[in-house]
DNA sequence: AACCTTTGTCACCATACGGTGACATGTAGC
DNA sequence: GCTACATGTCACCGTATGGTGACAAAGGTT
């Protein structure tokens, strides 16, 4: 009898120690990137012992797949179309309105722009996650805007959504630790509109409003 | 006398092994990444041991800055406009032709694609180092660009340069381990016409030839 | 009460890392 | 010849990592 001694935060609930790790991963992914996330770091963040981990998950491995199935990386279909009504909108401007949309669903996910960062360093499990939902979500789109609007035949629009895209995603993955790149500044929402007009005057020259 | 034991690789020649040891840290870069360097892996992949490379470059940030300055990571401004003709081009084609030339030095050079990689993740000194040279020769470039055409008010240079060329190192660096994304092939050079054709779309919607 | 399972803790292993001190070897100057 | 120095080799340290086995406490079941 007696003791109890340590200073147990599950006290006795997997379900909260689970939880913890869960957490834990997103901190440290948000602080400090994947390179630096391992099974010790991982443990300390969630103030609990390693060995847990391994009952519980298996494996590092396994806390990503689960964390990958416990958050959205990536917007919804829905998401981004969410109020937009074809009949009132060019589709000029329904075009510009998504890339916004889109910019501002990624800038706001601070995961999936580390995600983003590593995945060009290593194939890891959670890019691999993200790179399916991107794919799918990236399709349902594409459907989405082939069913209410009909573009010009010569713009290769898989290759345009693809570099605007792109880009997109390599600044704001960028703007996280660097402030001003090409004499163009990418920290604050403002400085993030200059991009965000180029990138309208970009569509506008490619597919004009019919 | 005697002995002659040990296959000494650089046979009581500094230069040599100072030479190996910059070799094996482009291969390492090139082969492995940047996230997986160090100095036992560089020892190793030089075959020479870790203390001389303590000795002759201090430590690893030496290494890597003695071996930024023996390569250019980068094109020169002279790269991109040889043989250029600004009188017999278009200012949309020769905004092009850039792009193109751009693109095809970045998907040149290995070792760059490798930082680039890396810079998302981590600020290390190689980063810094193509930093530098990258804003140097981007500002000599729009320099040279500003000389010689004169492009409607209305499109936001740089902004519109940072996109396209984001896209680019962006693409270029991903399409070192990932085939196809979005739908659109990365690999083979023809792959990359279907992007290249996008962005000749997109500069010439952007900046009408004058 | 006695038992069994789950939960949490701790000690330990092998490995790799960055980094340093001590020593053997060859070469140049005198 | 001898000394002095630069060069190369090896052994070692402390620390961190991923991973496992053994054990103490808490509950529930009978």
């Amino acid at each position: 009898m007696v003791t109890k001694v340590a200073g147990t935060i599950g006290a006795r609930n997997p379900a909260v120690v689970r939880a913890r790790v869960l957490a834990a991963l997103g901190a440290i992914i948000e602080r400090d990137g994947l390179a630096r996330l391992g099974v010790n770091a991982l443990a300390r963040e969630a103030g609990c012992d390693k060995v847990l981990i391994y009952r519980y998950f298996g494996d590092l491995d396994g806390v990503c797949r689960e964390f990958a199935q416990s958050r959205d990386f990536w917007w919804t279909l829905d998401d981004l179309v969410q109020g937009l009504d074809p009949a009132g909108l060019s589709r000029t401007r329904a075009l510009q309105v998504l890339m916004r949309r889109h910019a501002a669903a990624i800038r706001s996910r601070p995961t999936t722009l580390a995600i983003l960062a590593h995945e060009l360093t290593e194939r890891s499990t959670l890019a691999i996650a993200l790179e399916e939902v991107r794919e799918t979500r990236t399709l349902e789109l594409f459907a989405w805007i082939g069913e209410r609007f009909d573009l010009p035949a010569a713009v290769d629009l898989p290759a345009v959504s693809l570099l605007l895209g792109s880009a997109v995603n390599y600044l704001a993955a960028r703007g996280r630790d660097v402030s001003v790149m090409g004499g163009v500044a990418l920290r604050s929402d403002a400085d993030w509109e200059r991009i965000l007009s180029a990138i309208d005057a970009l569509i506008a020259g490619v597919v004009p409003p019919q």
